[in-house]
DNA sequence: GAGCTAAGTGGACACCTTGTCCGTTTGCTG
DNA sequence: CAGCAAACGGACAAGGTGTCCACTTAGCTC
């Protein structure tokens, strides 16, 4: 989906490569996906593994390329080869957790899937990001590196959600509005709310909850 | 006022060391203030200037102290003595600008001063912030590290004006309201906004103040 | 206005991180 | 089991960070 989805996962992804061979043997056996090898695999692990602890252990924003390296037992090259930079790592493994959060929005029961009212499913959101971030704080921080953290897969998946919630209300210009509903959710934020001011994640959420009713209510 | 605003400036504050003598010599000859030397206050301007410069001209991240002492003609040790990183130096120059806008909400007529009721008030805070963002976007960029942006002077001054437009408008429990109030106006935010998704700062700024009227609406 | 004192200066130093290059190893395929 | 390309990892050069220390110089005192 993003660029670094492209680069630090792959998973699925994997025939870049074929592109270099050009027209000459165009659909012959180039679809055939060049697999990983198994090397490279058990690295990936082993890397992501070992980055995981990192971003836990230490200030998220101070795990650097070389350490994770050295944590997972690899080369530097090795390590660029997966990934470009320490955040994509932390975005890689937070997208795991997302994951089942997105199959929730899209095919899970009310408020949080679809048939609850637009106010409803926004709160719903709300709080399980909330919990999102209460248990992956570290990883998240780890991946929001200024402007990126709004290239990612992730927050497109969060764009097109609250979008829909947005027009599905009749928002007459949902666009500006929909980074703007999701602010509140930078991880960032809750870390200062939650650490530096002493906010209880329940006091935040109820908040949260109000505001996201407020915006969206029923009797506009 | 912050942390910042002691180290990077304080041309005006310079009484701060009179608190640590306690009672015993009090009011005699302490409160005479160590006068910054000429020197200083001529490479200080220098740093300011070049400084701003630079932020202009190049990734506001890329800015590096190392760039800044050269361009302003000093050494590193000079630099470091009134600055502790590039972003201290984008705060002090973005305190002078914001300066101005913070009278006006105390002072001023309304609805940017008091007078007016809290939404409208809020609506033109947001429309008045984002001018500021507009103008001096390179500045809030490199300003913005992290979590440090919580703890600069001028974000403590929002907070409090934005708190006092909860209250006003009988917010049951406004304090973790308030950031979440103020996130629409981060930075990052806005230059994703304007210049990744093309958004205008006029379009940006309807939703803002329709966003503000909304979630402080006169019929609660 | 000469001398003194401490604030202020700037170059150098040691350390760390970043990307990339390239010789070597290793998995996979036929 | 042989050959090839993918994958590996150590090494390198470039550049940034803070700090230290010998020096300069502003500003006070007499």
């Amino acid at each position: 989906m993003s660029d670094d989805e492209q680069r630090g996962r792959g998973a699925s992804s994997v025939h870049r490569v074929g592109g270099l061979l050009g027209d000459l043997q165009a659909a012959d056996d180039q679809p055939v996906a060049p697999r990983r090898r198994a090397d490279a695999e058990r690295n990936r692990a082993q890397i992501l593994a070992a980055a995981e602890q990192l971003f836990v252990e230490q200030d998220p924003r101070t795990v650097t390329m070389d350490r994770i390296a050295k944590a997972a037992g690899v080369g530097r090259a090795t390590l660029y080869r997966s990934f470009p930079d320490p955040s994509s790592v932390a975005v890689a493994l937070l997208d795991e957790h997302e994951r089942r959060l997105q199959g929730q929005l899209i095919y899970g029961p009310p408020p949080l899937g679809p048939g609850a009212p637009a106010g409803e499913r926004l709160a719903a959101f709300y709080l399980a990001m909330l919990d999102l971030l209460e248990r992956h704080l570290p990883l998240a921080l780890g991946a929001e590196t200024g402007p990126a953290r709004f290239r990612t897969g992730a927050y497109g998946f969060w764009r097109v959600h609250v979008r829909t919630l947005l027009v599905d209300h009749g928002i007459r210009d949902p666009d500006p509005l929909i980074d703007i509903a999701l602010s509140p959710l930078s991880p960032e934020l809750f870390q200062f709310q939650r650490h530096e001011l002493g906010l209880s994640t329940e006091r935040i959420g109820r908040s949260l909850a109000d505001f996201a009713r407020q915006l969206l209510r029923s009797g506009e």
